[in-house]
DNA sequence: ACCTGAACACCGTTCAAGT
DNA sequence: ACCTGAACACCGTTCAAGT
């Protein structure tokens, strides 16, 4: 997106209205937030919206691109002060608690994880798995994580968790008790 | 339903051609199959499907009660000739699955199981959670279960476990694999 | 009592006409 | 090069008219 021409001033002025009033939609309505709706609150035509998204999918990544980067980011920081076995637990809480609270953000999750996801190798897939990556690896030589497991599969089951603590209500006591279920899963076996 | 004087001879055979039809599409295509295509399909008239079934989630309910009975019946039988523990682990088992395959049960167990669900307290959601209540209780007094969880828990985790499966493909391998996670993370603490 | 199908509102998507 | 908004297809929902 940052290659090529720069945009002429009113089209960069409608890709991020769009930005904006997309993100709301999202976050209030679920990732099926009218797309017409979207246009009409950003005051361009819904041809506009076409031409800079031309799938509701690039719009959702396009509108939550910043949160997830920043979200990966978050792993860095965990790493810096926890324990590997820890820091993956806490990172994990995150994501989560993100990916509920911002209604949009676990279709988005959930694309890039997804086997034939359409996000599947998109920014924020990318960044966001090799963020697990680095802290299930991490995890794993510190034998506190069980060796049989994938990064990738690492954030199937935090959807997972998700989807489960939002069935609960969603409230934070919920996420974090299921996640503790699954962590304790996630131990190596006891006589390995 | 069964309550009340007999539907006319026209009406009952509008319904169930609905039901069967409906079943199909919700299979095929999800919850959100079309209605209207729905009813074309079993050649009545738009009117007619929503006279039967006021909301989309009746018609899913009614679509798939005998199947969601026969979800919960297959828990005695596991109980029958299981320990519990095992019992309990093989029933979720089949309802992941089932609820993977048919992609219609799946919306209908989540709202079976969510907080403000509106099919909370209906047959299906009932006898859905009087079979994991069984399941449950006979694995608590067994000791192969923590104490701390409850039946509508178990069922949001296995809901939970359904959708990473889906997000890995949602083949057999998958299923079981992430099915026994949980069931390591539901084992009672070590020092109990 | 029940059914039909037209009617309305709404949404996604495309595209000819504009600047 | 980019934008607009009308146009089309589709879907959910209601309701007047039929039997």
């Amino acid at each position: 997106m940052p290659q090529g021409r720069p945009m002429r001033a009113d089209a960069r002025r409608n890709y991020e209205r769009l930005l904006t009033v997309a993100a709301e939609a999202f976050a209030e309505h679920g990732e099926n937030a009218s797309l017409d709706d979207i246009a009409k609150r950003a005051g361009v035509g819904a041809g506009t919206l076409y031409r800079h998204f031309p799938t509701r999918q690039d719009l959702l990544e396009a509108a939550y691109v910043d949160r997830m980067q920043a979200m990966a980011d978050r792993a860095g920081e965990f790493a810096a002060r926890l324990p590997p076995g820890e820091a993956l637990t806490e990172w994990l809480h995150e994501v989560c608690v993100g990916t509920i609270q911002v209604r949009g953000m676990k279709a988005l999750l959930g694309s890039a994880v997804s086997d034939g996801g359409s996000a599947a190798d998109t920014v924020c897939g990318t960044r966001l798995k090799d963020a697990a990556r680095r802290l299930v690896e991490a995890a794993q030589r510190d034998g506190s994580l069980r060796p049989d497991i994938e990064p990738i599969e690492v954030l199937r089951l935090a959807h997972g968790v998700a989807s489960a603590s939002e069935l609960a209500g969603g409230r934070g006591h919920e996420i974090r008790r299921y996640l503790t279920l699954l962590t304790e899963g996630l131990r190596p076996a006891a006589g390995a």
